[in-house]
DNA sequence: GCTTAAGTTGACGTTTACGTAAACGTGATG
DNA sequence: CATCACGTTTACGTAAACGTCAACTTAAGC
């Protein structure tokens, strides 16, 4: 297990990078070439910056979202460029704006779904007691 | 369009419900494949009831929220079923509070993503205004 | 330097959630 | 009652996100 390191520049392996996300190698190849990810290369040997962890870490976090790859890749590259033309900029927020209007509906199915796991969790527990004073 | 009905009893043709939910029949049919759903039928027709509404709306927020079908399948069993022996109540309760720390988990998620939109709108909208006032 | 572990690139397989087309049955309507 | 929209089953196709070999290269430890 050597961890590669230049100058306090930390690097990792893949697998490395796998173990610490508890995912496969294959799933983070899967993402290079969908473009999620793009590693340096040592002599065809992948390695993983500081960056690439941030980045595995948002695609994880898309993921459990529910987002695609490839909203996710866009969602990236937006973040990533941050142009200086009014227009562009403009199309960046109204981007942002949707994509938290979404994120936003989402926080209410969850709040509603919680909602309705208290009741029954509440209903449940009151059954219990009965059959507990029985 | 024919809406079927017996002393109030609302039902509905399953193009009805398609249209209602903004999804395709194809949809709808392939969820009963999978024991999501299990309409009435007259002659081979599919009739669909309230409950039946009921149970879409839940299939088409558990596939927001990212579980599969064969969980939200699950998950509706074990609210539909509500058993009397203790143990099945436990289970229900263990089970529920799983999901519950799960989805407090995608709403942490939420929350999160929502933060840094926040930040990064924010940066941007002072960009904007840097160029407004040159 | 040799063995062994780890990494690389194909390439085909798999699961989920439908799309799509065919071929046929049913039901309302002029 | 003929027609035609709507519904049904069957079955093959598809996109996404990897899993799983296979065949080969590179790196690491002794």
């Amino acid at each position: 297990m050597t961890i590669h390191s230049a100058k306090k520049k930390t690097t990792y392996s893949i697998s490395q990078l796998a173990k610490h996300f508890d995912i496969t190698t294959r799933a983070i190849r899967f993402y290079e070439d969908r473009k999620l990810l793009s590693p340096e290369r040592h002599k065809s040997h992948r390695i993983y910056r500081e960056s690439d962890l941030v980045r595995l870490k948002l695609i994880l976090r898309g993921k459990r979202l529910g987002f695609s790859l490839e909203e996710i890749r866009k969602t990236m590259e937006l973040y990533d460029t941050e142009p200086n033309e009014k227009a562009q900029l403009v199309f960046v927020l109204n981007t942002i704006s949707s994509h938290r209007k979404e994120l936003e509906l989402r926080q209410e199915d969850i709040r509603n779904t919680l909602d309705e796991m208290k009741t029954v969790t509440h209903r449940i527990k009151k059954k219990l007691q009965e059959l507990d004073g029985t």
